[in-house]
DNA sequence: GTTTGACTTCAAGTTTACTTGAACTTGTAG
DNA sequence: CTACAAGTTCAAGTAAACTTGAAGTCAAAC
C-alpha cells in the first residue's frame, strides 16, 4: 500500500463512487496530483476528507456549505486533529438542531396529530400563544 | 367561509403554493373538484391531508411514499382521528430512527472525528469487532 | 503483444420537488 | 363596462447531487 492513492482506491476505501469523486474535485472539495499517465493519485488524507464530507451530507450540509468548511482548512499542510475539531462545533450545534426538530415533530405527530385537531383552527399544540401569526399560517410552523 | 376551498385559500393557510397544491394534485396525493368555471374547489379535510404531506416531508419521506401511505386512508368518507393516527404509527418509527442516527452521528463526531481517527485504518470506534467488514468500508458505516 | 480492467474527458441524462412563463378565462370591485 | 386579481393548462426551466455513455488512453497479466 502506496502512501498515495487511485481514485479506484479511494472509492473501495471510502465506499464514495469513482464519479462522485470526480464531482467532488470538480467542485473543488478534493484535490488530486496526476501520474505521468494523467490518473488521478491522492494523498492518503483526501479519506478524512471524505468522511468529513459524507457525514456533513448526513447532517443536511449541501455540498456548497461543504465547500466553505472545507475552505477553512489550511492548504499549505495536512490538517491536524485541532483543525478538524475546531470544524466539527459548528456541526455539533447542527445535530442538536437536527434532533431538537425531529422531537418537536413527534410531539406534533403524537399530541396533535394523534388527537385530531390538525386542522390548524383551533390546536393549542399548533398555535400556543401567537406562533402562528408570526411565522405564517399552516403546517410549517413545525419547522 | 365557505365549506370549500379555492386553490389560494388553501395556499395561504397551508403555507403551500398553489403551483406544489396543483403538482400534489397531479401526483394523486390530494384531489378537487371543480366549480363550474373549472376553478378548483377544496373541501376543508384537504388542509389535513396537506398537513400530512409537509409533516412527512419532514421526517424523510418522498412524496412517491407519502402518496403510498396516503393510498391507505378511506376514499368514500372523511378520514377520522383513527384513521390517521394509523398512518403515523409508522412514522414515530421513523423519526426515531432519525433521532438515533443523528445521536450516533453525534457521538462520531465527538468521540472519533473528535479524537483525530477519522482515517478508517485503525479506528476502534468506527470499526468495534467487524462492523467494517460486514457493511463495507469508509465513512457509510454511521448510517 | 494482446487482452482486460482501470483510468481519462466531456456532454448529456436522472431524480425529486417544485417553479416559471405563456396564453388564456373567470370573478369581483367600482 | 372595464379593470385587475385570481384561476386554468401545458411545456419548459431549476437546483442538487450525481450517474451514464461515448470515445479514447494506460497498465498489468498472460
Amino acid at each position: 500500500m502506496e502512501s498515495v492513492l487511485t481514485i479506484g482506491e479511494i472509492a473501495k476505501r471510502s465506499g464514495v463512487a469513482s464519479s462522485a469523486l470526480r464531482f467532488y474535485e470538480e467542485k473543488g472539495l478534493i484535490a488530486s496530483e496526476r501520474a505521468g499517465s494523467g490518473h488521478r493519485r491522492y494523498p492518503r488524507s483526501t479519506l478524512r476528507r471524505i468522511a468529513f464530507i459524507v457525514f456533513a451530507q448526513r447532517i443536511g450540509l449541501s455540498l456548497d456549505e461543504i465547500g466553505e468548511e472545507l475552505a477553512k482548512l489550511p492548504i499549505r499542510r495536512v490538517p491536524t486533529r485541532k483543525d478538524w475539531s475546531r470544524l466539527s462545533s459548528k456541526w455539533l450545534k447542527r445535530i442538536d438542531e437536527k434532533i431538537a426538530e425531529m422531537e418537536r415533530l413527534r410531539d406534533g405527530l403524537t399530541s396533535c396529530i394523534g388527537c385530531g385537531c390538525l386542522s390548524f383552527d383551533n390546536c393549542q399544540f399548533a398555535n400556543p400563544g401567537d406562533r402562528m401569526a408570526k411565522n405564517g399560517p399552516g403546517p410549517r410552523f413545525w419547522l
